[in-house]
RNA sequence: GGGGGUGUAGCUCAGUUGGUUAGAGCGAUCGCCUGUCACGCGAUAGGUCGAGGGUUCGAGUCCCUUCACUCCCGCCA
């Protein structure tokens, strides 16, 4: 037997009543009555309650002892009375009676309770993360994340895929993400750059002729945090197939989330099979490429209604005239809601900067008509108009926004969200995944009109490759996919560009000359014309996966060490400042921004 | 880089219109208690009210500056 325990602290039932048992954990709490001592000792597997009288010789030693001490007792496994018997935890039917027991490791006064509920603020568990991560909901979404990924390396293992590390100093790319970059003391003024993902390696496995890959792939870039993004570094299942088309890698992805989220959640799926819909449709009844499928509003076109001659509203037909575009939002059934209900809505809207919401209701006496402070703008054939267009009936509300489509995008996709919360339309316990597709190739920077790429510069163009018309940028799609989840990018992926004379004109387009390309990407335009298989692939967050999972709205419930916003370590001191000796042998000096 | 929120005991928080010696629960320390499982009871200790400046007879409270944490915008192919 290991001299620490002969059992763990979730093992013990009914039927080890009277053995002799070892068990080490922690002092989770104590309950003194004087004469009796409680104990439950905690270790990562549960809670087992211990008992010491008042007559055992160590009792005085144990009363005193700090919570969270980690102690070994040695003790007989009694039963317990049918009134004590404890059903929140499994070892409830039984305790310990301690015989002896010793200190393996002291605890100091806490600076954070480790038996609570209580939420607590962010810097001090992050401070005291190990203590932190001892209490029962973190440390059991550590313990999910674990079971997620090796759930998933083993079903990408079934489905064949080979998984393969990639370099972690790499060189600087220069789209995308700022690098973190690394001196290098063997090449004095030059630098490693930490991979934003393993993209180019992962093309170059496929070109080496491996067919299937995956990594749960760290991924780094210095980038400023939010509740669903961490600084610094997170995780994605990098994924990569040769010789497929879009359809293939849905069809692993599909699977593979499916298949996990069923094993890991009771919640309902409300596709099986992920609905398709491309960027523009996303953009219009949406507002956003993010949509959260849960919410069944939708946004609707209705510009053309303000150049009637019987609809009145001059504001939004001026604004129509000079460009201006007109969106709504219809709520079913609401025409009994009160005045404040849309009354909050408009000033809601205004404080995320539009110039509000319009609203009306459409009511029927003899005809129909508009009620609300616009409602008087509108003949009844046009709302009739409205309703073919809106798919709204009599008792509906109508929200509407005007503006330029950007603004448009913005306001519609917020006011989506805030009635669906308001009304309570969003189902809390259904995962909705979509398929976000045909995402353009290149977008145009409004303000210096630059042509960029608008996500990855190696996403192989849609249509013939002999017919696409490279002046015009903005029409040219890409086989580049996301996957959304409740509203959640989970991931991006595309079908790559694997023709490398190809490759030059894209980039050509957004401003990159040959020489830059051969250079930037050397590694992977070099492998591209030694013979290079049409490939594709896609890389799902791991931690938003979980996120969604465990059911947190923020990263760091689901990381294990974290860091905080200013991406420092609070517990280990990083970042921080180094020697001048370090400094001296990377050839640097110091030049700090005021 | 910008905007919002928060900051009072080890932890979580209350603190009225600016007015006596800044409070509670948990934790700590000491004492009592033989069936608890958030055990119970009593006592004690514990405070740079984030920091600095200002207004005032008087500031935790009002004003200015600043710092920390956090949420958001920008950013994240």
């Amino acid at each position: 037997m290991n001299k620490y325990r002969s059992h763990n602290c979730n093992e013990l039932r009914k039927d080890a009543v009277g053995k002799d048992v070892v068990l080490s954990g922690w002092v989770n709490k104590k309950r003194d009555h004087g004469n009796l001592l409680f104990i439950d000792l905690r270790d990562n597997y549960g809670i087992t309650q211990c008992i010491i009288q008042k007559e055992n010789s160590n009792f005085v030693e144990l009363e005193k002892i700090q919570l969270e001490t980690v102690i070994r007792i040695e003790g007989k496994v009694v039963n317990r009375s049918k009134d004590t018997i404890n059903k929140e935890i499994q070892t409830g039917g039984i305790e310990v009676e301690i015989q002896n027991f010793k200190i393996l490791g002291k605890c100091k006064e806490l600076p954070l309770p480790v038996f609570s509920d209580q939420e607590y603020a962010e810097e001090i568990r992050l401070k005291y993360r190990f203590l932190d991560l001892r209490r029962k909901k973190i440390h059991e979404n550590i313990i999910l994340r674990s079971k997620v990924i090796s759930f998933i390396r083993n079903e990408m293992s079934k489905l064949e895929f080979l998984e393969f590390q990639t370099p972690i100093l790499t060189s600087s790319s220069p789209e995308g993400a700022r690098d973190f970059l690394v001196p290098s003391r063997l090449n004095p003024g030059k630098f490693y750059a930490l991979p934003q993902a393993p993209q180019q390696f992962k093309q170059l496995i496929m070109v080496s002729g491996f067919d299937k890959y995956f990594q749960i792939a760290p991924c780094f870039r210095d980038e400023d945090a939010r509740a669903d993004r961490s600084p610094g570094e997170f995780y994605q299942l990098d994924l990569e197939m040769s010789f497929v088309e879009q359809d293939d890698v849905f069809k692993v992805v599909e699977k593979l989330l499916v298949n996990t989220f069923k094993e890991f959640s009771n919640k309902k799926l409300l596709f099986n099979k992920f609905p398709k819909i491309t960027f523009k449709e996303a953009m219009l009844k949406y507002g956003s490429d993010k949509p959260d499928l849960r919410n069944p509003l939708v946004i609707n076109d209705i510009t053309e209604i303000f150049s009637r001659d019987d609809v009145s509203f001059e504001i939004f037909k001026k604004l129509v005239k000079s460009g201006s575009n007109v969106r709504c939002i219809v709520t079913k059934k609401t025409k009994d809601k009160p005045r404040s209900f849309f009354d909050n809505i408009d000033k809601w809207a205004k404080e995320q900067g539009a110039s509000g919401l319009a609203y009306f209701t459409i009511e029927k006496d003899k005809e129909v008509y508009a009620k609300g402070p616009v409602g008087k703008f509108f003949s009844e054939k046009s709302l009739n108009e409205i309703m073919k267009k809106t798919g709204s009936e009599v008792g509906d509300s109508i929200f509407l926004a005007c503006g330029k489509k950007n603004e448009l995008e913005k306001i519609t996709s917020l006011a989506r969200d805030k009635i669906a919360n308001d009304l309570e339309l969003i189902d809390k316990n259904t995962f909705a995944f979509c398929w976000i597709v045909d995402y353009p190739m290149f977008e145009k920077d409004e303000v210096t009109n630059k042509i960029s790429f608008s996500h990855n510069p190696f996403s192989m163009p849609q249509g013939d490759i002999e017919k696409i018309n490279f002046d015009k940028p903005l029409d040219i799609l890409a086989y580049q996919y996301d996957i959304v989840c409740n509203g959640v990018e989970l991931s991006s992926g595309a079908i790559r560009n694997h023709i490398p004379e190809l490759m030059y004109k894209l980039f050509s387009i957004a401003g990159y000359s040959k020489g830059d390309i051969d250079e930037k990407f050397s590694g992977m335009i070099n492998a591209l014309s030694y013979g290079a298989p049409p490939h594709g692939g896609i890389a799902p967050g791991i931690d938003r996966i979980v996120m969604l999972l465990a059911n947190e709205k923020n990263i760091r419930e689901v990381t294990m060490f974290p860091m905080n916003q200013n991406a420092e370590d609070l517990m280990m001191n990083a970042p921080s400042e180094i020697k001048e000796e370090q400094l001296k042998e990377l050839s640097l000096s110091l030049k700090i921004k005021k």
